[in-house]
RNA sequence: GGGUCGAUGCCCGAGUGGCUAAAGGGAACGGGCUGUAAACCCGUUGGCGUGAGCCUACGUUGGUUCGAAUCCAACUCGGCCCA
């Protein structure tokens, strides 16, 4: 049995879940929170600390492992996996968001996206059937299908064409998979906020049987209350028994509310990101390191973590480290900092595993939608 | 002792009659970051006022002028050169 996923536990009070996922690489329990590695690397982070706060699963990207080094060279240096140095799962994005996010500099054709490298300015074509095949090369246990992510706000016109290539590139993806039984390949709901739009794509993608849906297009631009009405709306129409993955999300915040709605996966750069530039997620709240007040700070970053960066150095410390040269920090900061905060999602993630297991989700949840 | 150059906002430094509360840089302070073109980007930085605006500022004192950081004189301090 290479895959799997059983839900755990559930209550009837919400529709939160706790879950585990079996994958060829290992297990992962949810709710689950996967750092981000597009590169095949967690920036700032070794694959041991990463093992070390609990992490079960990592994110690589295709567009740019297709740039550099080339799904070839991956594969020819033994895979995802043993390319990165990593043993666990992993997961990988099929480029998707890219055309959405270098949007001004592509060209989206009916099946297929032409990039201008942000490297060198070449040329880059990416369609359904590269996508896949390339993440077929890279090896990661889930890929995702090949979809198109609108800037919202957007006319309901644009969001349909988007929707209707969405569902046409995931058919072909699903077609062109060549390793079902070793990858996991999971569609992705499109529809921006439009809720008749995200019904559709959902219901079509349902009819194709994927083993895992994601809702991707979120956390683009809308508040957090539209983000969670959307969840709350879409998210109880994907088949309960399969993995539901939000994509690119979040906050402590959103990703506590969106498990309210029956997520159990997410990605998000936040952590890390925001880490290199000197803000840390908390227990007690996001504190901005550059902050004149945490000068004097003997304390740690977060008096409940146990993480290496806060069992060993204290808040001054790691603001002298951002801000001893204001234009380019001391990299042990940006590492300590990204470090903890992956370490305080993973908490944030094993603690409301908990909390779902021992019924006081609610309770719980109610804390974090206050949180920042 | 003689000559010469200089003294600008927290620091460096531009400006050499009005468009100057004064370029630019540093430094300090603050904000942003959600499937990573991001160890990056953006603000603020004389005082008071929400604001129009008012006040105080370009070493000191005095002068020229409608008007001076900018021109003149003396002085104070500093750099360099000559004795």
């Amino acid at each position: 049995m290479k895959f799997n996923f059983e839900i755990l536990h559930r209550s009837d009070e919400h529709r939160a879940r706790r879950g585990r996922l079996t994958t060829p690489h290992g297990v992962i329990d949810t709710p689950v929170f996967m750092p981000v590695g597009t590169r095949g690397a967690i920036k700032g982070i070794l694959p041991d600390r990463i093992h070390e706060i609990g992490a079960q699963i990592v994110l690589g990207n295709t567009y740019h492992l297709l740039l550099r080094p080339g799904a070839d060279v991956v594969e020819q240096l033994g895979g995802l996996q043993r390319f990165s140095g990593w043993d666990g799962p992993m997961l990988t994005d099929s480029g998707g968001f890219q055309v959405f996010s270098l949007a001004g500099i592509n060209r989206i054709g009916e099946d297929e996206v032409e990039f201008r490298s942000h490297i060198d300015g070449a040329k880059i074509r990416l369609d359904p059937v590269t996508a896949t095949h390339v993440q077929n090369k890279l090896g990661a246990d889930i890929i995702m299908a090949f979809d198109e992510c609108v800037k919202l706000p957007c006319t309901t016109e644009r969001m349909k064409e988007a929707v209707v290539r969405t569902l046409r590139w995931a058919e072909m993806c699903q077609e062109a998979h060549l390793r079902p039984d070793d990858q996991w390949l999971f569609g992705i709901v499109q529809g921006g906020t439009n809720k008749e739009m995200r019904q559709w794509c959902a219901e079509e993608l349902i009819k194709l049987d994927f083993p895992g849906y994601a809702v991707g297009g979120l956390s683009v631009g809308e508040s957090h209350e539209e983000m969670i009405e959307t969840c709350d709306f879409i998210v109880p129409k994907l088949p309960p028994e399969k993995p539901r993955y939000l994509m690119g999300v979040g906050t402590p915040k959103d990703m506590v509310a969106a498990i309210a709605t029956g997520v159990d996966m997410f990605d998000c750069v936040i952590p890390t990101r925001n880490g290199r530039h000197g803000f840390a997620f908390t227990s007690q709240g996001s504190i901005r390191l550059r902050n004149e007040k945490h000068k004097l700070d003997n304390g740690p970053l977060d008096e409940n973590c146990n993480c290496y960066t806060c069992r060993n150095f204290s808040r001054g410390y790691l603001r002298h480290l951002f801000l001893c040269d204001r234009k380019k920090p001391e990299m042990t900061g940006p590492i300590l900092v990204s470090l903890h905060n992956l370490a305080f999602f993973q908490w944030l993630m094993a603690e409301t595993r908990k909390a779902i297991e021992e019924d006081r989700f609610v309770e719980w949840a109610a804390r974090w939608a206050k949180y920042e």
